[in-house]
DNA sequence: GTTATAAGTCAAATATAATTAACTTATAGA
DNA sequence: TCTATAAGTTAATTATATTTGACTTATAAC
């Protein structure tokens, strides 16, 4: 998530995808982020993963900006390749939120 | 809206699925027994979840199926209106799985 | 500068997920 | 039993995610 000043050697500000914290509920975006830190960690290039798992790379790249319209599947998919995966969290409370209560997820 | 929860005649829960325990990594199966146990906790039918979402009842039942040929956005909407939310966990290996080394999860 | 590789976009065609409506099956009370 | 509600299925249609291929930026090395 925090995106940490670093340069190329023309002092160009260059974005550094740093894996976020993510024990915590998350937005799709923070998911994106942390797919993209964990390929770019692993120094796999979009096409490298794109081939691998055959999905095209627009679709890749869909989910690498948190696009949430995507096949579960896909996101699975590319998920377990990079070696991250999901655990569940429950409000134990019996409450279900308004239904636009945070649209923060789709 | 009908937000009440639906209770037959003598108020009692329907079916009694049991939320299971996921705070580890989990397959799609569990994740959709584990919604199942929480939409019937809530004593909510599948029309309930369906209209107050705008979801259609046979996506619904795929989603509870476990199938992964479904829109991620339509999960989410599911699990946040049911008060789950996913954490993330990652292998800190640097290591790629082969492509149909598991395919628990599509 | 040039070159090479990666990232990202785009439109058209295809593949397929989602909806609709009707239907069957299952469950639980009266 | 009978009745009512919920669950689950199915086929046809609609909506849309995905693919393909080409193309345009970006980034980093030379």
């Amino acid at each position: 998530m925090s995106n940490l000043a670093k340069t190329n050697r023309t002092g160009k500000a260059v974005k550094a995808t740093v894996m976020p914290n993510l024990s915590e509920r998350f937005t799709p975006t923070q998911l994106a982020e942390a797919i993209t830190a964990k390929r770019t960690g692993m120094k796999l290039s979009l096409v490298d993963v794109s081939e691998a798992l055959s999905i095209s790379k627009p679709t890749l790249v869909k989910i690498e900006k948190g696009d949430t319209n995507v096949k579960l599947a896909n996101l699975l998919k590319v998920m377990e390749y990079l070696g991250l995966s999901f655990s569940l969290l429950s409000d134990d409370s019996t409450s279900k939120e308004e239904t636009g209560a945070s649209d923060d997820w789709y």
